[in-house]
DNA sequence: TTCTATTTGATTGTCGACAATCGATGGCTG
DNA sequence: CAGCCATCGATTGTCGACAATCAAATAGAA
């Protein structure tokens, strides 16, 4: 059923979470011939990929020298989490004045399945790497701006969680996370916008130190 | 010497200007034979050409079924702008804190000169048309944030303008225009970001309801 | 007549080969 | 020996043709 999607799509989502998860290295070089031999089929569907990874800022191609996996300097990272933190702050105040009565109980329910898996230590992995989106993901959704949502989980996103494999193995702070979450989903359905832009934009403020400080160390 | 840019970015580029000023109209089907005939060459530089109007936004592309000139609806638009507002008092808020004391002063200029070309009853669809562009280029560039830079004169720009020329015939109000930009200057030459921001804002949002009011009326 | 199934036509996706361009290696000159 | 230039190899950009897919027009049955 899901071989209606053609080549060049299967080709890019396969080079794109090969990407995000890391097995492509930031900086290496996307050989044409060498994304032939290994993904089969010809050069067209092969280049049309790689256009589309450069749409979502994933490789950078420069005329007659090829493509290569971005490699972010510390002032670009800077950047994109400086932009994210605004939009996802806005999109936080837009959810507190548009999402329905339903999609907040909904989320609330998902913070309380999350305490729950917390409570019992069980799926703390889990909690960090689905959960945590899946949280951010229906607030995004909630502030019911196709423009936006396109920006944050199109754009922005994959290269967030690209940058994010790296340093993800450093204990989180789920508790205290989860904590911000349950804040955020109060506001919200206080419908007080301002108060679930500034929690939101805490949250991440937070979660942007945490990463600068383990890239500090790293470098 | 500018001979050195690849012929898919030429067809890019000249695409990219026709569906911007409306010769081609939003909705417009681009076959790929018919590009060929008009802008010769082969397939695969159209192809190319294609994608990448894609990944900026001005086409849309269904598999099988060929690219057309996007065609926003009101909601669309009015998600845009809603970004766009956001992002762009963001970066006036951070060019306050960030731009240079001489980059402060070659604003002030900037507006001395217009405040020239518009006492002077000279010049005004100038203002109207590039002026007011570089006017808020030079902010967003003050920002000093380069992904920012991207998403507003990359993405949000060329669709902005797009649908600015079908409604930029009516009476511009270019006087209370200048004057907002006046007092923006301020609040960045006094290094006060949160007027800045506050003040970017209202001017936008201006612009917004002056843009809205236009296409109830045309629709 | 109207709805459905089919065929047809055109458009897009894919392929393999050729030409243009860039980076590297090696030789020549000072 | 250092530096510049030419040549070579490899990679990318471009081309024309073929195959797969979709939309419309046509024919047939209820």
């Amino acid at each position: 059923m899901a071989e209606s999607q053609t080549l060049a799509e299967k080709v890019f989502s396969e080079l794109s979470t090969a990407i995000v998860r890391g097995e492509l290295a930031p900086g290496e070089k996307l050989s044409e011939q060498a994304l032939v031999t290994r993904y089969g089929g010809s050069r067209a569907p092969i280049r049309e990929a790689i256009q589309k990874l450069e749409a979502r800022n994933l490789v950078v191609r420069v005329p007659h020298a090829g493509a290569r996996v971005v490699s972010l300097s510390l002032e670009e990272l800077r950047d994109i989490y400086e932009v994210r933190l605004e939009l996802e702050s806005m999109a936080c105040r837009l959810a507190a004045e548009r999402m329905t009565d339903e999609e907040v109980a909904d989320l609330e329910s998902l913070l309380a399945e999350h305490a729950r898996s917390i409570e019992a230590d069980q799926g703390l992995s889990y909690y960090q790497k689905s959960g945590n989106l899946d949280f951010h993901y229906r607030i995004i959704e909630g502030s019911k701006n196709g423009r936006l949502h396109q920006m944050l989980c199109g754009d922005l996103y994959h290269i967030i969680r690209m940058y994010r494999y790296r340093t993800s193995t450093s204990t989180e702070r789920p508790l205290l996370a989860l904590k911000e979450h349950q804040r955020i989903v109060e506001a919200i359905k206080g419908r007080d916008p301002q108060l679930a832009e500034l929690l939101m934009r805490r949250h991440i403020q937070a979660s942007l130190t945490n990463l600068e400080t383990r890239l500090a160390h790293e470098a």
